[in-house]
DNA sequence: ATGGAAATGAAAATCATTTTCATTTGTGAT
DNA sequence: ATCACAAATGAAAATGATTTTCATTTCCAT
């Protein structure tokens, strides 16, 4: 009954573990893996079931998926060229877990995201 | 220029102020007025663009909107039923400017959401 | 009125995601 | 090894929200 999928764990893992479901797909082409968009996402959504991967939404409604308890990280990205650098949210962690505290939520996630113009632009 | 459209803000209002653009439209039909569903999403975004409306997203990647006050702030959203609560972010405004100037970044804005289980849920 | 800009909406296009279904693969019993 | 059957796979079609196109209509300023 588990449609799990190592080769389509490991290539989340390899993306950084953050990915939509069309990208790990189309990575996965690219290293010429013989793989359905289908499969994969079966397996994605296997593994959201299993408690191993995580679910989010990007701003255009893409599902995006991480794996669970990955030391996650934040993105700083320019809106000029679109340069990302990967910032550290541990300010953020603590202010999403006393926010959720505060109103009795449980099994807490968040996403931050910080924009702006960067040094060159 | 401004595709504001006073009736589908105010059958927003009546929504309880949080609807998805299809049920705005549907609503509106029940109710006998004569609009295209074209219209309702140009509406909404020039709302969301104004700043007047707030667009969040429901589980299954459906955009929704709702009026919003002007003041910054972030959401803490439940997985479960979608209530949401609106929480201050000081903490966070102060992170944002903080790895910005760090990595030499200028006109700064940022996204922050939390996501859980409410206590009914 | 008249011309042009903005608004409208029906229909087509887009795009992620799900479903269907025929085929293949893996496994366990014989 | 062979057979039988359940699970896995993937191509293609279906779905559903959202966006785009484009022809038409409405609004204004002249």
């Amino acid at each position: 009954m588990s449609r799990s999928n190592p080769r389509v764990l490991s290539t989340l893992e390899r993306a950084g573990g953050f990915a939509s479901a069309q990208e790990i797909y189309r990575l996965m082409q690219r290293e010429g893996e013989s793989i359905g968009l289908t499969t994969v996402y079966r397996a994605l959504q296997s593994f959201v079931n299993d408690k191993i991967v995580d679910v989010l939404r990007r701003e255009d409604g893409e599902a995006i998926y991480r794996l669970c308890g990955e030391a996650h990280h934040h993105h700083l990205v320019c809106k000029g060229c679109g340069d990302t650098v990967e910032i550290e949210g541990g300010a953020i962690e603590k202010w999403a877990k006393m926010m959720a505290e505060e109103h009795g939520f449980r099994e807490v996630g968040h996403t931050a995201e910080i924009f702006g113009l960067c040094a060159k632009c």
